[in-house]
DNA sequence: CAAAAAAAGATTGCATACGATTTTTGCGAG
DNA sequence: CTCGCAAAAATCGTATGCAATCTTTTTTTG
């Protein structure tokens, strides 16, 4: 229903694919949890939300469903994913996998430019952290996995850079679900340590530090298999 | 309800999605090399050859160009990947991050079952190699790939295999424009060798093995920039 | 004759229409 | 009151049509 409560100014990147504008509004809505997990996504209630066909409506959400932000069931619709457990620790073994290694590639290529945009990043983060209210909380989450898409940015490799964004999206979900605490307060120290473990060159160890912080988020969640997410879904409306 | 699509179910579960079919045949196509670098796929075209309308032809064409096999243009249409040396350094950059890693969770994970899924699958690579013809070729170069796509799976990080059926198929564009001899004959070998290190349960010399073999199919390519495609084209008349 | 301009043709972007499938609603039987 | 079943509503899958954009061919002009 409100999936677009403040309505958004519909950036008017008038050459730019339509569908990539709404698939990316969506994408951030479903980032900082203004959608929940389980809710439909109709391609009628898409398109008339965003003024145009289902068309395009529909491409955007088979956008998503390729990001695994998003699952389509045949001939019922789209919802926003729900992610198991088990595809939870797969999320997070994959980006053990690929952080530290973007870790040592964005060591080697730090520039002074870099390191200002890094300085700003974590001050807005650290801003967050301070405030109150629903709002400062949702642009937190999104401005502690910009930490991680930043850093994979300065990596250079668009390839991963893309894998990265999917993953990133997708802890997010996770942690929606799954999450005990706000463990960012303890992640901002640990993405500044990263950051000056990158400014000093010192790949190794930011990769380590980049490990322990993955490691820290995960022992963060609640893995253990709920009485059932149908149950869940039954008390949320 | 077609008696003809009961009748054929080899043309890839017939009340699956039908994109999701021509999809696959298309990204076969193109991983084989029937389909070569910058052809145009034309949305009219493609839907005429799998009998559909253009709207379903559109939206496996979206899908390939999610996996960067298709390149599209607004207002111009979609073409076959055309991979610069940059975009095929970062393909096995990537690989070089995630295989030796999936390597080690295969090995942990390596059943009898596993292991007479391997041998099968170098069997046949080993039969395709012998043979001779341009169609054995592509088997061949089909088959090298699905070792690794095996290997991913025997991992069982589902992310991580849909990563790696993406490198996979972009790594054979690239070897079909940078490709300097047939590599094959000796990526078997390796294979062969990684396989049993799996078989030992030998995670970390599989690992070694998996990044050697992919050095070794990088160092295979030539990567130096051609003296432009412009000129080329200008010349050949 | 060459180069620029204009028209014709082809192809994509998007909206809409219609049949198919699923979900909900209404209603009567047990 | 609950359960089952049929009709209605909602939603999806797909084809098709039209306008916009790009490409090619033809025509015009210096």
């Amino acid at each position: 229903m409100n999936i677009a409560d403040q309505t958004f100014p519909a950036v008017e990147s008038a050459n730019e694919d339509r569908a990539q504008a709404i698939r990316d509004q969506l994408r951030d809505a479903i980032v900082d949890r203004r959608l929940a997990p389980g809710t439909k996504l109709s391609e009628g209630e898409v398109g008339t939300l965003f003024d145009v066909s289902r068309t395009v409506a529909r491409a955007a959400l088979q956008m998503l469903s390729f990001e695994g932000l998003v699952r389509t069931e045949r001939n019922r619709g789209a919802f926003v994913a729900n992610p198991s457990p088990e595809e939870a620790r797969q999320v997070f073994a994959s980006r053990r996998l690929i952080e530290p290694g973007i870790a040592i590639a964005a060591a080697g290529r730090m520039t002074p430019a870099h390191v200002a945009a890094f300085k700003a990043q974590l001050d807005e983060e650290g801003r967050f952290i301070a405030e109150r209210g629903p709002s400062a909380r949702r642009s937190e989450i999104k401005a502690s996995g910009d930490f991680h898409l930043l850093l994979a940015s300065v990596a250079g490799n668009v390839i991963l850079q893309r894998f990265m964004e999917e993953l990133v999206a997708r802890s997010s979900l996770v942690i929606a679900l799954y999450g005990r605490s706000g463990v960012s307060s303890c992640g901002h120290s640990e993405h500044m340590n990263i950051l000056e473990a990158l400014e000093n060159g010192n790949s190794e160890r930011a990769s380590a530090l980049m490990l322990h912080h993955i490691d820290h988020i995960e022992a963060d969640l609640d893995l253990r298999v709920r009485s059932g997410p149908a149950l869940r879904q039954a008390l949320e409306f």
